[in-house]
DNA sequence: CCCCACTACTCTGTGATACCGTATAGTGGT
DNA sequence: ACCACTATACGGTATCACAGAGTAGTGGGG
């Protein structure tokens, strides 16, 4: 599948909330769990922007733990603002993808 | 429903190609009738600058015809690079939310 | 006759976002 | 000593939806 990164924007922070809020997990393995479920172009750099705007809108607690196969991990895990604001984004995507997915079946 | 821009970035162009694809139409026209889908924020000049994209990449015909209610009305219809667009666009949009939904449902 | 409402299109600028490239740091294998 | 893998960080870029304002054209009410 080719260039999906304008079809992301808005939807890709929405998904790093639903995996942090189903298990307190770090940058890099949310990475991986986003190749593993079809995102297969999302790298790094991409997360830890979502990640830094996510703590500055404090939607998250970190916790810092050392690691022993390489520097310390940053554990996310949702607050009560976070969840509500995963709440929030699938009220929005099912909003949305309903009446898009109306529009493709002829409309009305 | 509260702000939804973001979550329209790259999705909202291939509304546009949609509803062109099913009638020739022209820009104020396209923006009622993405209100009517529920598309309700959206306004006339991001519709403009939509078609003005669309016809910079050589996936719409244009053609002006005068009005009998206004200025000369621009109709859009797309061309063949216009419909294999909106073919890619209706992949994406499949390959994309069917990945979100199963996320949604707990992942793998 | 002039103002206003509605239709219709255009243009400039702004903010948000995903992504790229690169740097830095820690551990383990050869 | 070098490299691969893990892990975080940061500056810059492109794209996109949208705001805001303006320009035209037609018709109706005072």
């Amino acid at each position: 599948m080719d260039d999906l990164t304008e079809m992301l924007k808005g939807t890709l922070e929405g998904c790093v909330l639903e995996i942090i809020g189903s298990e307190e997990i770090y940058g890099y393995a949310i990475t991986r769990r986003l190749n593993e479920l079809g995102f297969v172009d999302v790298i790094e750099g991409t997360v830890y922007t979502i990640l830094l705007r996510l703590e500055k809108n404090g939607l998250v607690q970190v916790t810092k733990r050392p690691s022993e196969v390489g520097p310390p991990r940053k554990f996310y895990a949702l607050n009560d603002a976070g969840r509500a604001e995963l709440a929030t984004f699938w009220a929005k995507w099912e909003y949305i993808s309903s009446r898009i997915n109306k529009l493709r079946e002829g409309g009305e």
